[in-house]
RNA sequence: GCUCAGAUGGUGGAACUGGUAGACACGCAGGACUUAAAAUCCUGUUCCCGUAAACGGAGUGCGGGUUCGAUUCCCGCUCUGAGUACCA
């Protein structure tokens, strides 16, 4: 019979379902292996062709895995907690639950077509209640631990209250917010429960805080800051202000050393873990207390400094201002009468710009003089307090020495504003813009006159540190990641409250389940959702948190659920994650680099310092699959005299010859950029009877690289492209495309090529009447020399994901092994194998022809490499005269430098060349090449 | 601006440690089969010169360098893509 893929495909998969074929076994004694995939939000539109890139990746390798002889985990779920569905349940009334069923229902149908090795029985839905129990208990023993520094560990809150209770807050080195209280023991025990409580709370990993949040008032809840970009959210493209309001944070800033060093560890793209550093942003410098002058006025204040962080304290003498952002809390009272007017002004100025208008706005300087000083703590000197934009509230401690003569924005202030730049480094060429330089000898600066760069800024921490106005501190860009959003479809935080204090509920109420409410909107008093719930309170009586998790809570533990998602006692047994550890592979878009990849390692190291999981890192190797982009196609409008549009369309090769406009068209109805122009007509009834100018009988499209969107109608459904190939085309296509962690635009020419190939894959186990025959005839050198060649290569090729390169090499094969007319069962059984985890539909079908077991070629043996097999006598030198290939030469490999250098020169063709000459210079590479200088 | 990645035929791409540039596939052209078309198969296909072949010349974004030999290594530049952005 002829390659009937619908059949087969339809069979093998049926039968992988019913057989659990790809079951990882929890107990082996094979080595493990975990490959791991980015599980998908569900959303309404399906899967589209570039989602299974990366899954196809990892399928391919857990297949060959298998082969290899490894106890592969490879399993698959849902990060099923998300906006799309909520928008629509506010759109339509129907339960999110509903909604995301729903769509799980098509991934799976679609995830099932393209014959994924899954390991469905561990499946995952980050929004059903077995699995969010756990990401509730998570979140309490975030809740029950705080961050030794001196261990440099997360521990149980209890040691905190055991130390308070023995020695009082002395001899602790926590990270914390910044005002907690200092006590003794017995003032620890004086305390009320409530004032435990409220101390306790500004130590614990995930805590309530009022802090600044990113608002989006359209989708009516808080953002983190990776689903910001430029001042909109990521999703759906709302604006986004700042908002003061009381939050559940997370404590990552207390990993941050230990999530940049970890990146050392990692096998990961160096793109992905530059992003991360990035974002954790360290820089280490020293902090700098200046003390206000409160000679003249406002002697009000209650603080008596400004205290701001520079990377280069060397450069203090240098100091002719200090500026701190519109937002900083003393901004009001280092305001004199005289610049309230001017002050005010500016900040409702800095006020109305968005901060997309700021960074637009890079270039222009604003700023307002508040009218107080500072005093350099060195050598006393008066130094103007000013307020700009360009200092931002959130980073440091929102406050800057300004140095005009080493830094460039500093510079353009001090012009703008008429303020002295002051030479700090005798080299320092600062005539026309600041000059940043550490080389050169200190002038100008008091006691570090003469000095260099390293001494210098020694002795002046040094003399800050004796003088208590300053230290060598590091900071970091990273914040404290917000931990709750004004929505209800997600985790509910399993907290309630008395007396204004949050508390656990007991472990024994988790889950705590996600209640019904009338509308998914916020109460008429504008709180959450969960606000609508009738009767929800802890207890009978006490009132629950009524923000969720945010989108990354159940993604940031979901690989350890994988390896005992049937638990129902804990998040994962002990013995399963000992055996497990950590993921090996692990396939994902790039877009989660500073989201879900940090998250995940930070509650990864979490676990580990409580000693619930063994590994400091999560995801030993990461690859990135490149994105798929739109590939969009064009017909050309013609436009008449007038300006208008006519109803005939010109081919894109004539286009300059006439006036036309383009329109997008469905590239659904293109092939190889010809237009099929009847399906075209029937495309949208205004085309019924448009007429064409073609070129050679056809009409060709104009094309574009676009993201792929519905409004552009460049998008490919893979259930359409499997309807026509079937899915182990589609398999072998989206590797065939190019390297996996490159992006390209989705295009459809050239998938025949594949087809054709597994066609002619096929037909090497069929007689010409597609009858099924092979021959047991031993096989023959050339025969094995290709079987051999291809396992080599595939092997290679699969070890460094390298999937399209194997894909042509497979071709190849099958074009040699058709050449050799080869039926031969012992070459075409292990060609079979080795193809199984590219295209396992029909590997299975030929396997069971060849009279297997059906479902043992999942498991059987990867065919081993022979190096005998490809040995040759001779090699066909490339002979090249002064770099340039001129001519083949076989010679036989058995002679060594000198005697081929004699069979060369002793060519006739090779004379023929060299003219009479004789090479100046002979180099012969053995089994390479033999170059000639003359 | 900064950081990273990349640039090879008409197209997607290959060439792994410096050693025959363009594998494999698409497209295109020609041919076979067919009444015809589709499907299938065969041949050719980097560019230039030449009717064609032999042959010759150029050629991996641009300019230089190292080397017997460079798509590969080094220096400078251009362009494209991604990330990031007043980070003190």
């Amino acid at each position: 019979m002829d390659y009937q893929f619908k059949e087969i495909e339809q069979k093998w998969q049926q039968f992988w379902a019913q057989n659990q074929t790809f079951k990882a076994e929890d107990k082996s004694s094979k080595p493990k292996y975990y490959v791991l995939d980015m599980f998908p939000y569900p959303s309404g539109a399906g899967l589209h062709v570039g989602h299974p890139l990366g899954y196809i990746a990892s399928d391919i390798f857990a297949r060959y895995k298998r082969l290899k002889g490894f106890n592969v985990l490879h399993p698959m779920g849902y990060d099923s907690f998300g906006l799309p569905a909520e928008q629509y349940a506010i759109q339509t009334g129907q339960h999110p639950a509903i909604t995301t069923e729903d769509n799980i229902a098509t991934y799976r149908r679609q995830l099932d077509q393209i014959g994924f090795s899954f390991d469905w029985s561990r499946e995952v839905r980050t929004s059903s209640p077995d699995y969010y129990k756990w990401t509730q208990w998570i979140f309490m023993q975030l809740f029950n631990s705080w961050y030794n520094k001196d261990a440099d560990k997360g521990q149980s809150i209890d040691k905190l209250v055991a130390h308070f209770e023995s020695n009082g807050s002395a001899g602790i080195n926590a990270v914390c917010d910044d005002e907690i209280l200092s006590f003794t023991a017995s003032e620890w025990k004086a305390f009320s429960n409530q004032q435990q409580q409220d101390e306790l709370l500004k130590y614990r990993l995930t805590y309530l805080r009022e802090s600044t949040v990113n608002w989006c008032p359209a989708l009516g809840t808080v953002l983190a800051n990776d689903e910001v970009k430029d001042g909109f959210s990521e999703r759906g493209g709302y604006p986004v202000e700042q908002k003061k309001m009381t939050q559940w944070s997370m404590r990552i800033t207390a990993y941050a050393e230990r999530l940049l060093q970890g990146l050392d560890t990692i096998d990961w793209p160096e793109p992905l873990k530059e992003m991360q550093r990035n974002w954790i942003g360290k820089s280490t410098g020293a902090s700098v207390k200046f003390p206000i002058d409160k000679s003249g006025h406002n002697a009000a204040l209650d603080t008596d400094f400004i205290e701001v962080f520079t990377t280069r304290v060397d450069t203090i003498f240098g100091v002719t201002f200090l500026v701190i952002a519109p937002e900083h809390e003393l901004v009001a009272s280092l305001t004199t009468a005289g610049q309230k007017a001017d002050i005010e002004a500016y900040i409702a100025q800095t006020k109305k710009k968005s901060e997309l208008d700021r960074m637009a706005d890079a270039k222009t300087v604003s700023g307002a003089f508040t009218g107080s000083y500072v005093l350099n703590p060195l050598n006393g000197q008066q130094i103007p307090i000013w307020i700009a934009d360009y200092v931002l509230a959130g980073y440091g401690t929102g406050a800057v020495m300004a140095v005009p003569s080493g830094d460039q924005r500093d510079f353009l202030f001090a012009k703008h504003f008429n303020l002295p730049v002051v030479q700090i480094l005798d080299i320092q060429n600062i005539e026309t813009e600041a000059d940043p330089t550490k080389e050169g000898a200190y002038v100008n600066s008091d006691f570090i006159n003469g000095l260099a760069y390293k001494e210098a800024t020694a002795t002046v921490v040094a003399k800050l540190e004796e003088i208590n106005a300053g230290k060598a501190k590091v900071n970091f860009r990273m914040r404290d990641a917000i931990f709750g959003r004004q929505r209800y479809w997600g985790e509910p935080v399993p907290v309630y409250f008395k007396d204004g204090l949050p508390y656990l509920i007991d472990e024994s109420h988790l889950p705590l389940l996600l209640p019904e409410i009338d509308k998914y909107l916020p109460t008429e008093t504008g709180e959450p959702p969960l606000g609508r719930a009738e009767d929800w309170k802890y207890e009978g009586g006490l009132a629950y948190e009524l923000s969720t998790m945010p989108g990354w809570a159940g993604s940031s533990w979901y690989w350890y659920r994988y390896m005992d998602a049937q638990n129902d006692k804990e998040f994962a047994s002990r013995e399963a994650i000992e055996y497990w550890k950590d993921v090996d592979l692990y396939i994902g878009g790039s877009e989660h680099a500073t989201g879900h990849l940090l998250y995940s390692r930070f509650w990864n190291k979490f676990l580990k310092d409580l000693d619930l999981v063994v590994e400091e890192e999560p995801f030993k190797k990461l690859i990135n699959q490149g994105m798929i982009q739109g590939r969009s196609n064009f017909v050309y409008r013609l436009i008449d005299e007038e300006g208008r549009g006519t109803n005939t369309l010109v081919s894109h090769g004539l286009i300059k010859q006439y006036k036309t406009s383009p329109i997008h068209v469905d590239v659904n109805i293109v092939e190889n950029e010809v237009l099929n122009i009847e399906k075209f007509k029937q495309w949208r009834p205004e085309f019924a009877d448009a007429e064409f100018i073609l070129e050679g009988g056809k009409y060709i499209c104009g094309v574009e690289v676009e993201k792929m969107s519905k409004s552009k109608f460049n998008v490919v459904n893979p259930d359409d492209i499997i309807g026509r190939f079937g899915a182990d085309t589609l398999r072998m296509y989206e590797m065939f495309l190019g390297p996996l962690e490159q992006s390209k635009p989705w295009n459809t020419n050239g998938i025949e090529g594949v087809f054709k190939f597994l066609r002619k894959f096929w037909r090497l186990f069929h007689n010409d009447a597609w009858e099924f025959g092979v021959s047991d005839a031993a096989p023959s050198k050339a025969e094995l020399k290709s079987l051999h060649k291809i396992i080599k290569k595939v092997e290679e090729d699969v070890e460094r994901f390298s999937f399209n390169t194997s894909v042509s090499s497979f071709m190849i094969a099958v074009n040699e092994l058709t050449d050799l007319k080869c039926n031969n069962r012992a070459i075409l059984q292990d060609m079979v194998i080795i193809l199984s985890s590219y295209a396992p539909h029909i590997c299975e079908e030929l396997w069971s022809l060849l009279g297997n077991a059906d479902g043992t070629l999942s498991y059987a043996p990867f065919p081993k490499f022979n190096a005998e097999y490809l040995v040759e006598d001779e090699f066909a030198y490339p002979i090249s005269i002064n770099g340039k290939m001129k001519m083949n030469l076989s010679i036989s490999l058995s002679l060594d430098v000198k005697e081929i250098e004699a069979t060369v020169l002793a060519n006739a063709d090779v004379q023929k060349y060299l003219d009479g000459k004789t090479p100046k210079k002979l180099i012969v590479v053995k089994g390479r090449i033999v170059n000639m200088v003359v």
